[in-house]
DNA sequence: AACTATTTATAAGA
DNA sequence: TTCTTATAAATAGTT
């Protein structure tokens, strides 16, 4: 920005990158120093270098975790809602099938925890002949049970960790039909006002997506 | 910066501040957007102000995630490695976590199921003031607590979700704790060479910190 | 939110 | 690389 205009695109030259890279990261790192320091308010970034396998970071790999750990402490929710930005369909496929996985998944579970119940009540059934009247009884039972419970929970969690795998991928394509609805009536604000962004970049994904400020 | 050059303290006044960060804010991120299409990088920042509890991230909720899955993933990484070289015996300590970890998980599933039946079988005291001697109350009972059973299901799977990712690395829920001790084994190198920051700030955590460019 | 006077950042060149 | 400097950009105070 100085001496010439430059053109907002990938600079083919190494060695020009390189330099350009080292500036402006310690640019980048000052203003970000500084708005925190101005405004008090905690801010992290982290930087991949083209060569260099390790992350430059701001304002310290320590600073780092600490907004790190206040920002994954965001509810369940807002994790979801952030992760689900219109960035790429195919994110939001997988998304979906991710999160049908999770209904199935409960589904299951409500079927084993129903299922356990009716075979305590049998259980006592058979036991007594007579309904549960005393709590110690179901305490018995209850202890004869839980191995069983454990082993089918066991079993459970098993298949999900071999199913999270792929899963996803199959669930994704069916959860795309039933979820357009729900898409559609997320309320994601994508900040254009004042945006003095100018250009528009060609995203990985191949999207055309604008250079926007994502707010939630 | 214009106008006027502002000393590099805190904005007292309250609506200054606020347009400071707002337009301080926008700056920022064009920079990282400049900076990342420049030079092919991947880059993330994440910016909480100070009365939004939402974070501001760039370059989106997606793009941050991204980002940042790289970066613990290297950092844990990392610290497996140090603390390897540094004997097994901190390696040991983690595994042993990991197993209490499970073990707890595995207590609390018990717990909570043993918690829901008795749950159960009170209710139906409570409604009939008798035993359970049919199966139709218990079924209307089984629906009534559902929900909540199905709330706590949620609460775990959430948790195991998190730490499913990089459980294999380090049990992340425990191994936070774990982590500030290896982090302040750490050896991190605080680069001063063309700092052109100037000033020194007083970090949050009481210590005096000098505004530098961290890197591992 | 828009407008400038200034300060900063930085692309090229040395 | 680092330093210099001409110029582009960012932005503080103002409207």
């Amino acid at each position: 920005m100085a001496r010439k205009k430059v053109k907002l695109a990938y600079i083919t030259h190494d060695s020009k990158r390189r330099g350009t890279f080292k500036k402006r990261k310690n640019g980048l790192f000052k203003k970000l120093n500084e708005i925190s320091t101005l405004c008090a308010i905690e801010a992290c970034a982290i930087i991949f270098s083209q060569n260099d396998h390790l992350p430059e970071v701001w304002p310290s790999p320590w600073g780092v975790q600490k907004v790190l750990s206040r920002f994954k402490s965001l509810s369940e929710m807002e994790q979801r809602k952030k992760m689900l930005n219109q960035e790429s369909f195919l994110k939001q496929r997988i998304e979906k099938g991710q999160e049908q996985l999770k209904k199935q998944r409960n589904e299951n579970r409500k079927k084993e925890m129903t299922n356990l119940m009716f075979q305590c009540v049998n259980a006592a059934h058979i036991i007594g002949n007579v309904g549960l009247n005393d709590l110690n009884d179901l305490s018995w039972m209850i202890d004869q049970n839980l191995k069983q419970i454990e082993r089918r929970t066991n079993e459970t969690q098993a298949e999900e960790v071999v199913e999270n795998r792929d899963e996803n991928v199959i669930g994704s394509e069916q959860g795309m039909e039933n979820n357009v609805d729900a898409m559609q009536s997320q309320q994601w604000s994508l900040d254009f006002t004042n945006n003095n962004f100018g250009d528009v970049l060609p995203f990985e994904n191949g999207n055309n997506v604008p250079n926007g400020r994502w707010s939630y």
